[in-house]
DNA sequence: TTAATTTGTGCGACTCACAAACATATTAAG
DNA sequence: CTTAATATGTTTGTGAGTCGCACAAATTAA
């Protein structure tokens, strides 16, 4: 692979993202394109269109873009000679003329490096692009041992592991935090259960050790580009992750790529306020959505209604017992009410279609689903022919290192022109 | 002007932009860009720039850009030919060297028609790039005369009065309308105290009418339009504008555009819900913002407070009042309270810093101002160096009708690629 | 065996940003 | 008044990229 081909291609990361460039003029915000960067803006789309479309020929592509099959070949080129790219067998034949030669991200092109790290657990594996997990390691870390130390020990060994079985120099490290960071610099900001790791410059601290590049960003956004890149997400124009256990997450997808604030923060969704006159929550203020829609609050009310065992209520058990007592069906039915209030406005405000569920929610199953499908189309508006669905996220850990993954695929695909 | 010039060329927009092309190949929502594309792009770049900065000369266009002199002397060229752009004198020596020659809109340059359509009233004016605004008429329409034709006679009259005015072919019309509107088809779906007017399909008619580019749209994306292009929103590239009135409204700048939902419609925060049990809106769920943050909740508390004049109460007159009696102050406290609760709630989801607001509550003036700064402050969460700002629209009469003009000129100047 | 159809690939034309040199207009220094 | 220095704007060729056209290749249908 030439240098010449900037995406997907390691050494296009390598300088630190943080840093900004000295020796060009100092950006302004406005820019000018030149052809020089249309050639690197369509190879972008191209890749994004295979990762949305699965294997697809040359002659596809151009019917799809509006282009002349003979720009897909200059494209594709390249990404085939670097080994990128493959030819896969047509699945299907498609009656009369040369049969299609789809392209498909080669099983030994470059891969990336993910992890996933928790107060209880660093998992670390290897992805390829298409989508295949290898490598898997999982390291629990026992509630007495959480200093930096631990953690970084486990980090290191198991990405040192991953690496190891790459069959090329992988693309970069992308890490998801179950826990506040910092995105702008690749920083925890806080990790619940964890303090120690606070104020860990984890990204620095990776590119430093491996060399390669590296993003740090939290859970809810690793499920969101999971999905986008290996998951459900997959075509979706627009869709929203929804992470609620203990705490409630929220990462968006708009407009075709992923939403992050002004400042890289941004979609706090939890700390929206929802109850005018409600309890007083961790951040200080009165009535987020947080107070009233997470597993805390569901343990809360069940021990107020007397239900069994409820310091250790989860959404499966609550959907079980409502099945022989009316009080946890009643309080199902409320706790997927107040979940509801802050999807509904999520969607009521930007609109997406589509929204995937994930955390103790996601184990209330079937029965959950449809009562928060219920809920949701009774205070959100849809338009007609745009019906609200509402997904169970599939595999929590697979979508997150996945996701972790995604972070840097997003890096390189993303269209920022 | 030829018509290779597509960028504010009439021209370019005649097409009615709801029936898609038939003649190429459907649009995929994937796209691959040429190298004639590019220019397209830059030239709206360009001319962004120049709404954003002023007047500007060549050289700094090309700093700004990171580009070379000679490639914005070879997008501006065209245009000044055209007689969109001119060379204006400039207004400060900057020392040595050969005297740069600033570029701006020429005032004989095309111009939009902008109308604002509400209940009690038709405007209707000529708006210039320059943001000058000429041939300014304004309709009242008495209750018991809001049928359509009354309407339909007042803006067919006064966009003929506009047209008879401009120094060139307008770019378009753009039609602000008090009231729901769907954007997707220029219809209107409802204006409250002038039910006649539901399910006008006033797009169509202007465009049969006038065939010039017609653009409708609803009050508050059109008061950000106006912002944006004309006023206080010039190089933001992160703003809301809220309009708190007996109706609450909202729009919003986000990633340097304007953001409209995937369906075109979206934005709906007044129905968003911050009471969880509070009272039934009129869209039927409970505890929307509007039920708690419009001037009919605040007239209604006034009369609960006994307060005089409550069936008449403004931002104003609360204001004076609250320099003279406590219960006065104590509503004021809680109507700004009130409608901070859902601008926070915007602010910590989407995290825009600059808050423009209009209405009733701007009429409160500073004293609303301070009010309001407090309590947003309060209840989001502003990063460190990038602190949340309130500002008080100015006149908006002509910013709404600016902002009309500004759907045309967001059509034709906003980067799609 | 032949025609029709579809896929993928060379080659020249075109558009655009870019690089280097040049003409122009002003200030500062002698 | 003359000359150097500096910044602006234009002219001319070059390279990158897509597009239009023609052509080879592979498959099905007649």
């Amino acid at each position: 692979m030439t240098s010449k081909n900037k995406v997907l291609d390691h050494a296009s990361l390598t300088a630190r993202n943080s840093t900004p460039v000295a020796d060009g003029p100092e950006d302004s915000g406005f820019a000018i394109f030149s052809a020089t960067q249309i050639g690197e803006s369509n190879k972008r789309r191209v890749l994004q269109m295979l990762f949305d479309l699965g294997p697809t020929s040359r002659a596809e592509l151009a019917r799809l873009t509006g282009t002349k099959r003979t720009t897909i070949t200059g494209i594709v080129q390249p990404l085939i000679e670097a080994g990128l790219l493959i030819e896969v067998d047509p699945n299907e034949k498609r009656g009369v003329g040369k049969p299609a030669r789809p392209l498909w991200f080669s099983a030994s092109a470059a891969p990336v490096c993910a992890v996933f790290l928790m107060p209880d657990k660093v998992e670390t594996a290897l992805i390829s692009l298409t989508g295949g997990v290898s490598a898997h390691r999982q390291v629990p870390i026992a509630p007495g041992k959480r200093n930096r130390e631990t953690y970084i020990d486990a980090l290191v060994a198991g990405v040192d592991h991953a690496l190891a079985q790459a069959p090329r120099q992988a693309l970069g490290i992308g890490v998801a935090v179950g826990g506040m960071v910092d995105p702008a610099d690749g920083s925890i900001v806080a990790m619940n259960l964890a303090p120690a790791m606070a104020g860990l410059g984890l990204r620095d601290l990776l590119e430093d050790r491996f060399a390669l590049p590296t993003i740090v960003d939290h859970h809810p956004r690793a499920l969101l580009l999971g999905e986008r890149w290996f998951g459900a997400g997959r075509g979706m124009g627009n869709f929203a992750v929804i992470y609620a256990d203990e705490v409630l997450g929220c990462a968006m997808y708009l407009d075709g790529k992923p939403f992050r604030g002004p400042h890289g923060s941004g979609g706090e969704l939890g700390h929206t306020i929802v109850d005018l006159n409600g309890g007083t929550c961790t951040c200080g203020k009165r009535g987020c959505w947080e107070t009233v829609a997470t597993l805390g609050w569901l343990r809360d009310r069940a021990a107020e209604a007397g239900l069994p065992g409820a310091e250790r209520l989860d959404s499966e058990r609550l959907v079980d017992l409502s099945a022989q007592m009316p009080a946890a069906g009643a309080l199902l039915s409320r706790y997927a009410h107040n979940i509801a209030i802050g999807i509904a406005n999520l969607q009521t405000l930007l609109m997406p279609d589509n929204f995937i569920i994930y955390g103790d929610v996601r184990r209330g199953g079937e029965i959950m689903q449809q009562f928060l499908t219920r809920e949701i189309s009774g205070l959100a508006a849809s338009l007609p022919g745009n019906p609200i669905t509402v997904f169970l996220g599939q595999n929590e850990q697979t979508i997150t290192l996945q996701g972790a993954a995604g972070l840097i695929v997003s890096k390189q695909l993303e269209i920022e022109y």
